[in-house]
This record gives C-alpha cells, structure tokens and sequence, in this order.
DNA sequence: CTTGGTGGCTAAACCGGTTTAGAGCTCAGT
DNA sequence: ACTGAGCTCTAAACCGGTTTAGCCACCAAG
C-alpha cells in the first residue's frame, strides 16, 4: 500500500506504458491513439494522481508564479487600500491560470531591490510588478539586467523595455479642480504626495494644469509623504496662511482624511468653511461625516489586467501598453460651494 | 562563453572535484578537507555561482515557502490594517530565513479551502497561517487531512494538533469597558463582529464579562460583519433605542470609524454625548477629530512570532503554544465622561 | 603482519517531471 | 518489392541539485 502520492511512474506502470507517453497523454500533446490516452488517464485518476509541480518546474525552467514587491514600513500603517484590492485582482486572474502570488514586504529602497534581486535569481517567479513608480526607477533597470519579465503600473519616464498599464489619475484630479471650481473656490490647494514617487508628481502636475485650465490663480501645494500624518501636518500649515484655502485636493485619501481631522479640530466646518477632496476611495471615507469626496481608482482590475498583461509577456507575446479608464471624481459631502470666508483665525 | 547559469557541475569541474563534494562543500557538511573545500568555494565564487532553488525544492522535497489565504470580498475594502501589519511581521522573519510568502486573496469559504488544498498539493508551500478563525472551523481538519504544517492564530475551539499563537484581545476589550465605567457610562453598547468568528464571539464575550464585573447591567449587543458598512448600521439602530447607550465599545476600527461618522450626522457631539472605542489600532483614527480611543494589536510582532513558530514546526519540533503580550487599550479623544442624556431624539 | 576504523573522495542513483532520438509498424505511392 | 511517410510508442537523457554506497589510503591497535 503506498502511502506516497503516486508519481507518474506508477501511473505509467498501471496503464502499461512508459512514462513518456504518460507525459504526452497529460499534457493533452498529440502522438497518443485516443485509446491509449483513455487508459493513462483512467490510470491516472485512479491512482489519484496529481503533477508535482516542483519537478515539472525544474523540467520546463518556469516558477509558475508571479512577484510582487511591496515597499512600507512595517510601523507605519497607511490604511491604503490600493494594496488589498490590487492584490485580490491579481489573484483573480493567477488562480485560473494556475499561477501563484509571491509576496515580498520590505522597510526601504535598498530591500526593495534586494528583493526583487533575490525572487528572480532564486527563480521564485517568471515575472515581476513594477508598482509605484519613481523617478529614475532602478526597478526598471534591474529588471531588465536580471532578464525576468515585468510589467510597470503605469509608464516610467525612461524608456522602458516593459508593457505598462495605466490608469489616467489626471483626469480624476482635473475632475475635482473643476468640480471646485464651479462651486466657485479660488483659492485650492494640494497637498501632494512625494515627488520622488511618480504619480505624487503626476497628481500634482495635474492639479497645477487643470488650475491654469480653470483660469484660477495657481494653487498652493505641499508637497509630503502618503501617509495620514503628512496630511495632517500639510493640512495644519496650508490653515495658518493668511491666505487659507477654501479647498483642499488631497493626493489619497489617508491624507484626506487626517486633513478632514485637522480642520474639524481647527473649529471649520467642511465642507462649510473648507471644502476637501481625496484620492483612491477608501472605504472608510465614504462613512466619515462629511462623507469624502474621492477620485475612484479601480484597483481590482488595475491588479487583474496587469497580471494578464504579465502572463501574456511570459508567454513570449509582446502585449503593448495598456490604457484603464480613467479615474473617476465621485462626488460626496465633503465638497460644497465656497461661502465667504469668515474671519475665524486658525489656531 | 557559458551564457546560462552555472550549476554545481560546472564548479565541480573547475574545482576538479565531483558534483557530489561541491554539494557537501557548498553545504558546510562534514567530509570534505579544509583545502578542497576552500578550492569549491573558490570556483564557485568565481563562476558567480548561486543555487537553483527549483532544484533543491525537488531533490529535498520543500517549497521554502509559507502560505497565507485571506478571504475577503474583493469589491469591498474594509481599511484593515490587520493584514499588512501582519504580513511585514511575517516578512521580517521569512526573509532572513530565505523562506518566501505565497499569498492567495479569496472571495468566500469554499474558494479559501480550495486555496489551502491547491497550494499544498501543488507542493509550493511547507506550512500555512490560519487565521481569522470560525467556529468549527474546516481549515484544521483540511490541513490535518493533508499532514500540512499550521500555526493558527488563536486557539481553535476543537482540539488542534497545531500550535496557536495568541493574542488576548478580552484584556483590551475589558479595559475599555473598565475605562468606560470609570468614566461613569452604564449604559454601554457593544458592536460585535460575527458570531461565526472566533474573534467576533470572544470579543463580544469579553464584552459581556467585563460589563457584568463593572457590576454595570447587561450592554446592548449587536451583532454583524466587520466592515464599515455593517458598523454604521448597527450604530443607526443603537442610537435610534429609546434607551439610547451613553457608549459604544466596536469590535474593529472600520466599523467604530463609521460609527462616529453616524453619530457626528445624528448630531451627537462625540465624546460628549457618546463614546466611542475601536479596535485594532488604524493608523487613520489616530487623525479623526476627535481621535478614535481604540485597543492597540500589535499585529507586527503577531506576524513575526506566528512565522517563527511555523517555521519551527516545519523544522520537525513542536514548538507549544505561544501567548503574546495582550492587547492595550489606548484612550484618545473619542472617550469622556457620561453627561446627562440629553432630550434630543436621533432621527 | 593483519585487522579495523576513519577521513576524503567518486560514481551513480534519486527527486518527478519533460523532451528527444529512434524503433517498429502500417500503409500509400511508384 | 522497395521506399518513404506517418503514427504510436519506448528508452534514455535531462533539469540541478542531494544523498547513498563504496573505494582507497592511511593509521592505530592487536
């Protein structure tokens, strides 16, 4: 009685053929008479087999899964939901193609490259996520040097050997400057994420050019990291101006969100006395009071079509960039026409 | 010009030794005398050489990998922190031991067993995390049925032949309660998340006994999922009771966000005519106004201390169970004391 | 001088698949 | 009758490591 699983040996032995041909009738490859074929894979059930993919990537040199590098620090928790969501489109398309996810989380930049170094040299994974882009991406190059596959979300500015896909995040933010605009604020400002980080600078050249398009005086920016604390000291700063703002377009929504904090805190009433927008819809926001206005990213097929495209690039194909609809400004409470600003001195 | 990888054969030739002594030598195992083994190490530094991780995975028969299944609808982003804490405490540990992490984001509870059998048989993992435990929960006897390495989290209510790793989440939830009564509250209410999930009921438990040793009468419970969502509702139906509590103690932080968000609508100052306690610690609620007073995981260290034990399960030994320092309660500005009730009504 | 043990090493099997070279057979074309 | 093509199938090599069996030289003990 054989308590190891059965290997393709044994299914060879019981249908009566070697275990070639065995190979050939499971991989469905012609060369086997139908009646053969029935027996092997009648054998084959029988015992219960089921392939190894341990030898079966040793044989055919592929992992059968993908990587994906995530850079934050482990203390810090953004309560972004790009992650979550991305993720669960990617494993939407991997799970059918029998692919698996690899996941590396790492504290900095140099971990960062470390790791993707170590997935690819180890041959964990046929392919690679490029996410959050930077300028002068050393991903892009690395990548490149290792030979491995992958796909950027959204296009780096060099040149890049890689498919992108990308999802228009200007439109969503010119959405929300006019949307302001016609609410009649003047007076908008931004509160960017890093401009090392190419969609914090895209957002916020964005922002810049939809104020010029509104023919509004250029707005104020700040420019800081993605993370709530941030937001809330840019949005403590942007309130002690003389000239405070009467809206805010916040580059994600943690920021918005601690921002929105900050000026409850300050006595405003938002979106009364200030007006805020947020960037990726969270959850969470939708449920705040006021509910968060928001450009709508959607993450879940960003990560599905994404991991389709770098499926297709390990398969040989040479998919081209791809372009998502766009961003979406949704809307909510947290917006309101601008009233005249009243003389209330920010603490 | 060798364009492809060298393997243990080429060193061996230019060592001028056998594959089999490279092995040894490569492998710090006894046999191999001081000088041949420096030579190996030589040729193999010089050819660059770095193991083929497939290779190993076959000939020892392990992945080198540790498997986590989330289950989670994929269009509804909850703004849990629990997960990317808890992955990073997992990282920190898997990376240093050149162990790697396969994740699989599932929709419901048949895909999730159909995720853990897949990545087992599949042979691409040596252990996985249960986590997020039910009652009954099928996900023991899968793993035991399929002699799979576990750790859950938690202790499962049937006997389990793996470890647990725990975190008391009662002490934090007691002392919630605890502070709320100091605070003068009687009439406290409790968010709770599903009865089906372990953490839901033991919380919710926790709640009850805390109440009853506050010699306080028996809180209004309610009881439904963890998302933002189900906690605004739920808040909606406690504050539209006659007997209206003065508190309200959430089993997460997403649903006690939502919850003040309803409040701070209905009209309600919050603290000074209810309080609010969340539950795990988001970054984001630190930021609202008024900060969110919440029980403090460290889901970090949950993460790291899980993958330890696993690892060392793994390993052969059978590392008992492990307690982590219990959940800390950490009051911010969503707690003050009871005022008299006003006679406003809630619509 | 034999015997036995030990250190250092090689050759070959092995893990469980895939892939290639080629054998044996049938059948059509000339 | 011979050739060649085509089909089905086998045997063996291969992927790149690990592991086992066993050889040989050397040395100490009896």
């Amino acid at each position: 009685m054989p308590t190891a699983r059965p290997t393709i040996a044994d299914v060879a032995q019981r249908a009566g053929v070697s275990k070639g041909l065995v190979s050939f009738a499971l991989n469905d490859r012609p060369g086997v008479s139908p009646q053969t074929r029935e027996r092997i894979l009648e054998a084959a059930r029988e015992l219960g087999w089921q392939p190894n993919l341990r030898a079966r990537a040793l044989s055919v040199d592929r992992a059968f899964a993908l990587g994906l590098v995530i850079m934050r620090d482990p203390e810090i928790i953004t309560g972004d939901p790009f992650y979550p969501s991305f993720i669960a489109g990617v494993e939407r398309e991997l799970a059918s193609a029998g692919q698996a996810l690899v996941l590396s989380v790492v504290p900095d930049e140099a971990a960062e490259l470390a790791a993707y170094r170590k997935l690819v040299t180890d041959r964990r994974v046929d392919g690679v996520f490029v996410t959050d882009l930077r300028h002068d991406d050393a991903r892009i190059a690395l990548a490149a040097e290792l030979g491995v596959p992958a796909v950027t979300l959204g296009h780096p500015e060099a040149p890049s050997p890689f498919p992108a896909v990308s999802m228009d995040d200007r439109a969503g933010i010119a959405a929300a400057v006019d949307h302001l605009a016609g609410l009649g604020h003047r007076r908008i400002a931004h509160v960017a994420g890093p401009d090392r980080m190419l969609h914090g600078s895209r957002r916020r050249r964005a922002f810049e050019e939809a104020m010029a398009a509104a023919g509004l005086p250029a707005g104020m920016v700040v420019e800081t990291e993605f993370r709530a604390v941030d937001g809330a000291r840019a949005t403590r700063d942007l309130l002690a101006r003389p000239d405070r703002p009467t809206a805010i377009v916040y580059a994600n929504d943690p920021m918005a969100i601690a921002g929105l904090g900050i000026a409850q805190r300050a006595g405003l009433r938002v979106p009364h006395d200030l007006s805020i927008t947020g960037f990726d819809g969270s959850d969470v926001g939708e449920h705040l009071f006021p509910s968060l206005s928001t450009v709508a990213t959607d993450a879940v097929s960003w990560g599905a079509v994404a991991a389709r495209v770098l499926l297709r690039s390990i398969a040989g194909e040479e998919p081209g960039d791809t372009d998502l609809p766009p961003a979406r400004f949704v809307p909510r409470e947290s917006t309101a026409p601008v009233t005249e600003p009243t003389d209330r001195t920010v603490p």
